[in-house]
RNA sequence: CGCGAAGUAGAGCAGCGGUAGCUCGUCGGGCUCAUAACCCGAAGGUCCUAGGUUCGAUCCCUAGCUUCGCAACCA
């Protein structure tokens, strides 16, 4: 989203917008932060609720009462950026009005989707169009995105009165109306590099488009991008099949905590030649495509994945494949036997119809976007095969050719039968395979001396892949086995890698953030504050503490309730980083207290100061303390 | 009482009015061509809790509990 071509492209689309009066445009009175120099967001405004006379409301509404409120009903505003008293600006700026697309989102989505889409889908769209929409801002106040293509007209006043600042001088598309734009701009780079027309893939009503996102993506794409889509003549979402969200050995991924899966690592350890090569990357492929969460949160853990790898991957399928190469070059000379139509039974038409019939079962579950279970279907042809062959015996059959059997043509022929079938299921696995894991295909297909074109899905279920007659290279092995001392190796990783992050963030915070969009890399640093004499400062009391005691907040989830050891006092604290630790974690541990900030009420208890701690750009907090043990009640200065 | 989704065998998941299923794991047996692989069989479940509707509820309704998301101008 950095690139030439999507600022270029989000330009367009917003003053193709702009120009058709699509958007509204609305000088508000905001309230804005000066020491902070940034325009307040409702939640970032407190103060006392009109209805109820609670002190610690809401600039949207009052935690207290539940009244909805704007931020302009509340009686002495605070921003809780800066504690500071924030001062009304006007600011213009232009919203989609998603309210007056209510009834063609409605037809849209509750109607013609109300049977392909999930009930996940479905349900959050419900709860947001029944909520009642609002008219969305799509521009926003910063020094840093996707320019506003409209000249000085609509630029606020303040502009030329107040010295330049960041976040003043310049309109900017806000982050969530540029990037599905990305989309499109990501098209044309694509078709420009590939010498193709990007235009059918979003105006040719033959275009089928489909959001694959996370479940806290849904409204996004559901709702909001298909209003832009819609007002700019393009296609819309065909379906947002959104999935829940995966977790990692029962916690949840974070990047910044270095709970995640390395991509980096994950090629060392596997897919490098020595370790396994490609067939390595469809080991994970196959894993993560059977613990999908289509349906609810799902877990990734590494003995999971052995377990998947092991005993289904490698034992069902590969296996299969291995033992039918093995024993074709064993009792057929490393050919393909021919197959004698007058000695089929009733097992082998039997089998010759289940990988016929799986051809439109596995279409089937694909147009519904059940990867998961189309994933199954493939293993379990293999399963099939596996039992098929188990009941034809074609090895004991073998033994009986060599006593000297009397009817040798009709054994002989039983066994070609079954090698027969066995390799055409083998050239169909491959196919069906394809789609989830292409390298394993590819390497099949190798070892069978097909041609790439075979595993086109045409092809599948075709029982005239492999002529007769035709030699096939030696087996060799499709997947290695995932040994228990990687997997202990890998967890360990995990845990190192935890702790070295909570190592370097008390050290040093990190610059790095979670952020995926680039647009948003390495800006969140807070521009400095205004500058403050030497008596501003004195005027702060900052102590040393030792945390005490550790108490969740009942029905808050951001709140911890601290007892502080000041030295000659013990206070109470109320923090909003129950998100960030867990209380054990900060028990006895020092802190340094702001010890004069005027007593403030939080969920009913009376927070008598404030401790230290430090944002990074990710959000992430870290506590500030003392390098080594200091004397509670010390002053920090 | 903000909204949505989820809670089913040790684990991961299907099912969604009529004898509770699948994969893995466990146990027992068979086979030996195959990466100790394959095949057959068994054990294992107050289907979150409590009420209600029904001839009958895992499934429908109500309430509650737990988990995860959304909502607080975060895509």
């Amino acid at each position: 989203t950095s690139s030439p071509v999507h600022h270029d492209t989000a330009q367009e689309f917003f003053t193709y917008l702009n120009d058709r009066n699509e958007l509204e445009v609305r000088e508000t009175e905001q309230y804005f932060d000066e020491q902070a120099q940034t325009f307040l967001a409702d939640r970032y405004i407190r103060g006392t609720c009109p209805n109820c006379g609670s002190n610690r409301a809401f600039g949207d509404q009052c935690e207290s009462c539940g009244t909805a409120l704007s931020p302009d009903e509340l009686l002495n505003p605070v921003s809780t950026l800066s504690g500071a008293a924030p001062i009304k600006k006007a600011t213009t700026h232009w919203y989609l009005p998603l309210n007056k697309h209510e009834d063609w989102l409605r037809n849209y989505i509750l109607k013609d989707h109300a049977h392909d889409w999930k009930a996940n889908v479905l349900g959050q769209c419900r709860s947001w169009i029944d909520g009642g929409l609002q008219p969305r801002a799509v521009t926003r106040d910063l020094d840093w995105g996707v320019k506003v293509p409209v000249q000085n007209e609509l630029q606020p006043p303040e502009i030329a009165t107040e010295k330049a600042q960041p976040g003043q001088g310049t309109k900017v598309l806000y982050v969530w109306f540029d990037a599905p734009i990305g989309y499109i701009s990501a098209t044309k780079q694509w078709a420009a590099n590939n010498n193709k027309d990007w235009k059918p893939y979003w105006l040719d009503s033959e275009t089928k488009l489909v959001h694959f996102v996370g479940k806290d993506n849904i409204v996004f794409h559901c709702i909001i991008f298909p209003v832009m889509l819609k007002l700019h003549g393009y296609i819309v979402p065909d379906n947002v099949p959104a999935n829940e969200f995966m977790n990692l050995e029962g916690d949840k991924m974070s990047t910044s905590r270095n709970w995640k899966l390395d991509m980096q690592d994950y090629i060392t350890d596997f897919i490098r030649p020595e370790n396994g090569g490609p067939q390595m990357a469809d080991a994970l492929r196959y894993y993560l495509t059977t613990i999908l969460p289509e349906n609810k949160d799902s877990e990734f853990t590494w003995k999971g994945y052995q377990d998947a790898v092991n005993s289904e991957l490698v034992s069902i399928f590969a296996n299969y494949f291995n033992r039918t190469l093995v024993l074709m070059h064993k009792l057929c000379g490393g050919k393909v036997p021919r197959f004698h139509n007058e000695s089929a039974d009733d097992r082998d038409r039997e089998l010759m119809e289940e990988i016929k019939q799986l051809k439109p079962r596995i279409e089937g579950l694909l147009e519904a976007y059940k990867f998961r279970d189309a994933l199954f279907e493939v293993i379990d042809l293999a399963r099939k095969g596996n039992r098929y062959m188990q009941e034809k015996e074609p090895w004991i059959k073998m033994k009986k050719l060599s006593d000297g059997s009397n009817d040798a043509a009709m054994v002989q022929a039983e066994i070609d039968n079954c090698l027969h079938l066995c390799l055409q299921l083998c050239a169909n696995l491959a196919i069906y395979i394809n789609p989830f894991l292409p390298n394993t295909a590819k390497k099949m297909c190798h070892l069978m001396k097909l041609v790439d074109k075979v595993r086109d899905w045409e092809n599948a279920g075709s029982l005239k892949l492999l002529s007769t007659g035709y030699s096939l290279r030696p087996p060799e092995l499709l997947f290695r086995k995932i040994e228990d001392a990687e997997v202990q190796l890998q967890i360990e990783k995990l845990k190192k890698g935890l702790e070295k992050s909570k190592m370097e963030n008390e050290q040093q915070p990190e610059t790095k953030n979670e952020a995926s969009n680039p647009i948003l890399a390495g800006t969140e640093i807070q521009s400095l504050k205004s500058e403050i004499g030497y008596d501003d400062f004195t005027r702060l009391d900052l102590r040393i503490g030792t945390i005490m005691d550790v108490q969740k907040v009942e029905k808050a989830d951001k709140l911890l309730k601290l007892e502080v050891d000041l030295g000659m006092e013990q206070r109470t604290i109320v923090s909003g980083i129950a998100e960030h630790f867990k209380p054990e974690e900060l028990l006895h541990k020092q802190v340094i207290v702001v010890a004069n900030l005027a007593p403030r009420k939080l969920k009913g208890i009376v927070s008598e100061g404030m401790i230290l701690t430090a944002e990074e750009p990710g959000g992430k907090l870290v506590i500030v303390n003392p390098n080594t043990l200091a004397a509670n009640g010390s002053v920090v200065r």
